[in-house]
DNA sequence: ATAGCGACGCTTTTT
DNA sequence: GCGTCGCTAT
């Protein structure tokens, strides 16, 4: 691990003032930066931590930067404002909302929720589910806010398309439900905090005057919401700082705009770049293969990756007669690695898809391989977890209809759809929610029949209002209602071993309610459900390998992480890339899947494996795979064709053999691709990466090594004498570990002791 | 009200 | 090939 930061890095945290992009190549260091650079902001130039905005992806990646800037600055850090998009939003929503007509107690709708309400938004317009499918329809939805459209801007733009139109009125729909739900989907969260800007110019003023220093961390997956969410918010100070690689944009499918990181330099005038391109984390085969593939894209920033560490062993490929003696192989070479002495859990194997997993998972199962499968269902997309969650959204935001028709009937006390349509009719016409109608439910007709029993949920539910409004613990509330619902008691009764996962899975809910309550300041109801809501479950893994278990998980969720063993499996066409990327006709698909293969073998640090096999079943049908073409992208000087152990060898593959599978899990011979002269006999000096960019210092091993700004020296010892650039002379007093940093306490003649942090001070020993 | 059956569809995933 | 979902028949 890298101790002091790199002259580049280094000018990255200098650059403080004015637009700054900040290009980080795969394992260089990118989240050392920007916390040092939070740093500097705030220990030399003295910028109030207060006006500090630091935005990321994911709560883990908010958590881990809030740990490292907490662990660098001891006072003051915590004013530090860290935080995802969507969390940063809600933040600024419920203090702000009511100017946009809405109650602060507003709902977060996952896409689950939001399903339910197209399904009754089709319903409702009368529109053919068969011609306009959910999932068209939402991500329909999701596409144009994601653009910052309307449903009339959106109706705008699509006026001669009949289809167009009607998509168009389902979304105007979808939002009136929401409001009346008093909810906001993932999508309305940023996109109603623009709106809030730009309607309310002093609001977006405040937070302009309060985030004068704002840092955007995986900025190649900013939608353009969200880029033009910071751009107003960085439009008045104009110190923005973007970190990102376009080389490892892979999240396009989900909105991701690469144009944003691409054009970046052309938005921000006097805009300054600074590349970070030496890798602490490969060895130089495995980047050597990374930058070859990943040269294959057009329209990229120049970027190449180069490390000072040797060239370790080469990458292997091997070839399987099809996916069982894939991973039954993989799963023998990770005995082996294990065997030799490999912690389990610094070995990942990835995959394109999850269906993969499971073949992979039933050989390790097999092999006696601890392992675990990273990603896979969400924690509280669980049906227990989900009816719970909305009773409690129910309870926070009594107009959440979503919730309450989910629940109602959960479980069964008699409470028929009927019934409940009745309900919804009646508080549809009559602009009420479907709660304040069942509060007096008298005036709702034709619901005689099922009054006790809708009386019987009201008291319920009532209840527990009760109990909450007079200050009652989240944790409480929740025992309360697995009392009075019965919920856990029925699936004791079931007595399944289905009933007593979803038990388990509920008393795990409640654990998380309680670490809630004990970590939260003023635990309340409604942060609660916006972490369940905001926060996903894998989050709380610690991605980075299970101790003493293997990692399973797909090339996306390895993004950011770093393994010293690494499968890379499914090595064919079709499959890595992708068909569909194959049959797009936006010449860009093929390129994320590239950009994917080189997020995948950039997780290396030792020792890559990348596998593939002849043929593979899929969708139920056994297709015959070519290789990847990424593998023809590799020069053969970093790469060796394995044959597997009882391969046979010297048989040749065509198409002749269609339709009679040659090899099968039982007799276990297999074909290893031989005799197919694939990999391209290419004269790859020409683009060693070393040779080509001699020019580019940074891009040369040997210069721009890692060494302070101010001299030689890398260690400062107490007593030492320095001069800094700015105070002038001093000694050093003492020297503290600080992060992965240290902490220098100097005496200086002029200005009396300050403290300083290695890494990044500009002084020299005297 | 609900089990059961047939049709469909199927990359990647966070918030 | 397998899981999900919606509709139908009871």
């Amino acid at each position: 691990m890298q101790y002091l930061l790199n002259d580049r890095q280094q000018e990255a945290c200098f650059a403080t003032d004015g637009p700054l992009l900040i290009l980080a190549g795969a394992g260089s260091g990118k989240t050392r930066v920007i916390t040092h650079r939070i740093a500097y902001l705030i220990e030399e130039c003295g910028v109030n931590p207060y006006n500090i905005l630091a935005i990321t992806f994911t709560n883990k990646a908010a958590r881990e930067m809030r740990e490292r800037v907490d662990n660098l600055i001891g006072f003051g850090a915590e004013s530090v404002w860290v935080s995802t998009f969507h969390s940063m939003c809600v933040r600024i929503l419920r203090k702000h909302v009511e100017k946009l007509g809405r109650a602060s107690a507003f709902t977060i709708y996952d896409t689950d929720d939001s399903k339910g309400i197209i399904r009754d938004v089709l319903k409702y317009l009368g529109m053919d589910p068969k011609l306009y499918p959910e999932r068209l329809v939402l991500s329909v939805i999701s596409k144009a806010k994601e653009q910052y459209m309307s449903p009339d801007d959106y109706e705008k733009e699509h006026a001669t398309s009949y289809r167009d139109q009607q998509l168009a009125s389902a979304y105007r729909e979808y939002q009136k439900r929401l409001a009346a739900n008093n909810a906001f989907d993932f999508d309305d969260l940023i996109y109603q905090t623009i709106f809030l800007f730009e309607t309310n110019p002093d609001v977006l003023l405040e937070y302009q005057e309060r985030f004068r220093y704002i840092m955007v961390d995986e900025y190649q997956d900013t939608n353009f919401t969200q880029f033009k969410l910071v751009e107003m918010l960085a439009r008045k100070y104009r110190n923005i700082c973007v970190v990102g690689d376009d080389d490892q944009s892979i999240y396009k499918f989900r909105g991701a705009d690469i144009t944003n990181i691409l054009s970046f330099e052309n938005q921000y005038e006097g805009c300054k770049v600074v590349k970070l391109e030496q890798n602490y984390r490969s060895t130089s085969n495995i980047l050597n293969a990374a930058n070859h593939v990943i040269s294959h894209n057009q329209g990229r920033k120049d970027k190449t990756l180069w490390t000072e560490q040797e060239e370790g062993e080469k990458i292997t490929y091997t070839r399987y007669g099809n996916e069982y003696d894939e991973a039954t192989g993989v799963a023998s070479e990770i005995s082996k690695l294990i065997g030799e002495g490999q912690a389990a859990d610094e070995i990942a194997v990835l995959y394109r898809t999850n269906a993969q997993s499971r073949l992979l998972e039933e050989k390790m199962l097999l092999a006696n391989i601890p392992y675990r499968i990273y990603g896979g269902q969400n924690f509280y997309a669980r049906k227990e977890i989900k009816d719970i969650v909305c009773y409690l959204k129910l309870l926070v935001n009594p107009s959440d209809n979503e919730s309450l028709k989910r629940i109602i009937n959960v479980p069964k006390r008699g409470i028929g759809a009927t019934t409940v349509g009745k309900v919804e009719d009646f508080s549809l016409e009559n602009g009420m929610s479907m709660y304040d109608a069942l509060l007096d439910m008298d005036i709702v007709p034709g619901i005689d029949r099922a009054k006790s029993k809708l009386s019987e949920f009201m008291d319920l539910m009532e209840g527990i209002r009760t109990m909450i409004s007079d200050g009652a613990f989240a944790s409480e509330a929740f025992d309360k209602l697995i009392e009075t619902t019965g919920y856990v008691e029925l699936l004791q009764a079931e007595g399944t071993e289905e009933a007593k996962g979803r038990i388990e899975n509920i008393d795990e809910l409640r654990n998380k309610i309680v670490t809630y309550e004990q970590s939260a300041e003023q635990p309340n109801l409604t942060e609660l459900l916006e972490e369940i809501a905001l926060v996903a479950d894998t989050d709380e893994e610690d991605a980075e390998g299970a101790p003493g278990r293997v990692t399973l998980m797909t090339l996306h969720s390895a993004k950011g992480l770093e393994f010293p063993n690494v499968f890379i499996t499914g090595m064919e066409e079709r499959l890595f890339p992708s068909g569909m990327s194959m049959d797009s006709d936006d010449p860009d698909a093929i390129e994320e899947e590239r950009r994917l293969c080189y997020v995948g073998i950039t997780r290396a640090m030792k020792k890559l494996y990348l596998t593939g096999a002849s043929q593979r079943m899929i969708h139920g049908i056994t297709n015959f795979c070519e290789e990847s073409e990424f593998l023809d992208e590799i020069p053969k000087d970093y790469i060796v064709r394995k044959s597997a152990p009882g391969a046979r060898m010297g048989r040749t593959m065509g198409k002749e053999t269609e339709g009679k599978p040659y090899s099968n899990e039982k007799h276990g011979f297999a074909d290893y691709g031989y005799g197919r002269p694939k990999m391209k006999d290419t004269d790859y000096s020409k683009t060693n990466p070393y040779t080509k960019n001699s020019a580019n210092p940074s891009a040369n091993p040997g210069f721009g090594k890692a060494f302070p700004m101010g001299g030689d020296t890398t260690a400062y010892a107490v007593g030492d004498t320095v001069k800094h650039l700015k105070f002038g002379k001093g000694v050093i007093k003492a020297v503290t570990p600080a992060g992965s940093d240290q902490e220098l306490t100097v005496e200086f003649e002029r200005v009396g002791e300050k403290k300083l942090f290695a890494s990044l001070v500009k002084m020299k020993k005297l």
